[in-house]
DNA sequence: AGCGATAAGTGAACGCTGATAAGTTGTCGC
DNA sequence: GCGACAACTTATCAGCGTTCACTTATCGCT
């Protein structure tokens, strides 16, 4: 409850920035969309819950548009290795890696990221930009290209290669950022014998996996 | 509002059972434990919502014991595979297929089941026998039979292989039920112009890229 | 048959949530 | 200095999970 002093007449859009940085920074400290209720928010900014309205239709747009936002740098992480040196297997090596990466750094957002749904009420003109969608269309573009100059092997369309590559990423990073802390934690509170993989090693073997089945020649 | 009976005496876990099965029936119907609450499924049983908690401790444990039922099933439909006929590599891709579909079948309650993590408050014991657990167990050890035998090719761990598989078909089932839907209808909404692949290509293509990846001799 | 014990279930309430409507207060242009 | 409007608050609503105190029906026992 900092008491925010009350904004002069045409700086109300000075609130939209702060309701966004608090409710990014609550998401990622408590980690859900559930926990990081209007009024915690409000709290925080220092103002009342209603306030927040006057600057978003409603939870799921604000949860949306900070999404968006942090959206925003995985696009900038990811993008520039589109055109990295390398095969185009090479690059979809790099990509997948720094995707993994960025998911494990972001634990806390991911999920809300790449699970959830944008807003019903959304206009398919806001979605237009969507980050996501736009690294998604640079990644089925690489494969495509790495057909085409022969270091993927054709047969299968850049699609389906495009999501299986992306499939085994987002499992790596949802299973290591949700699954396996548990598993970890109730392991060793019971007596279950069992080994883990490293998190390290589950990386390189997901990307290598990937990367060597669809590679035209074996590395 | 079923407006039941009162049961006699000595038959109180009759009601038990029947509120387990109007939450599975409503979290399958609804797809989101938030959707679920007490007192709908009170109301579906034709109970008030305290009698609840005369069976369970709270929200969290009654979906957790749904979860684990249905958990189950899954347990039931994938073990069978670990003996199947063939080689350690082709009981794999068997599992992997069956994981995806049962995955594809139960989509409303996959989230649930392989994002959530079990109630803080539960003791060890009772997550002991969790079958979720028994077929990773049994994963690991299908891996390892197949690096003894010759089929898997070595250098990476068990645990490693394991769980980049699992990684590759929980990710598909989880991009196959939450993204593509959505990224579909707002495709043809908006007009953005995106291939997205078939279903059962990207199954296809999930499985053979982790198998062959890891098979001592190239298929 | 009647009574005490107990299992089965309810009604009302608490503090929380997202959201709305109506009201207040400060600030700007004229 | 006054009207208009932007900025923000107070009060409120319905619904959520959960708890407590209470009722009611059934059982065993004398």
């Amino acid at each position: 409850m900092s008491s925010r002093v009350r904004l002069r007449k045409g700086e109300g859009e000075q609130l939209r920035r702060e309701i966004l940085d608090a409710t990014r920074d609550l998401l990622a400290d408590l980690g859900s969309m559930e926990l990081v209720s209007i009024r915690s928010i409000a709290h925080r900014v220092g103002v009342s819950s209603p306030s927040i309205y006057l600057h978003f239709r409603d939870k799921e747009h604000l949860l949306y548009e900070v999404c968006r936002e942090v959206f925003e740098d995985f696009a900038a992480r990811l993008i520039p290795l589109f055109s990295a040196e390398g095969t185009a297997l090479e690059r979809l090596r790099l990509l997948g890696r720094e995707y993994i990466r960025w998911g494990l750094e972001h634990a806390a957002l991911y999920p809300v990221l790449f699970l959830g749904e944008p807003p019903a009420a959304m206009e398919a003109e806001e979605l237009k930009g969507d980050p996501g969608i736009v690294v998604l269309e640079g990644l089925v573009a690489l494969v495509r290209n790495g057909i085409e100059e022969g270091a993927i092997l054709p047969g299968r369309s850049p699609e389906a290669i495009a999501w299986a590559m992306w499939s085994g990423a987002h499992g790596a990073v949802l299973l290591l950022t949700s699954s396996l802390p548990w598993i970890e934690e109730h392991l060793t509170a019971s007596d279950i014998e069992m080994d883990l993989p490293d998190t390290d090693e589950l990386i390189d073997t997901v990307i290598d996996a990937l990367s060597r089945s669809f590679a035209a020649q074996p590395a």
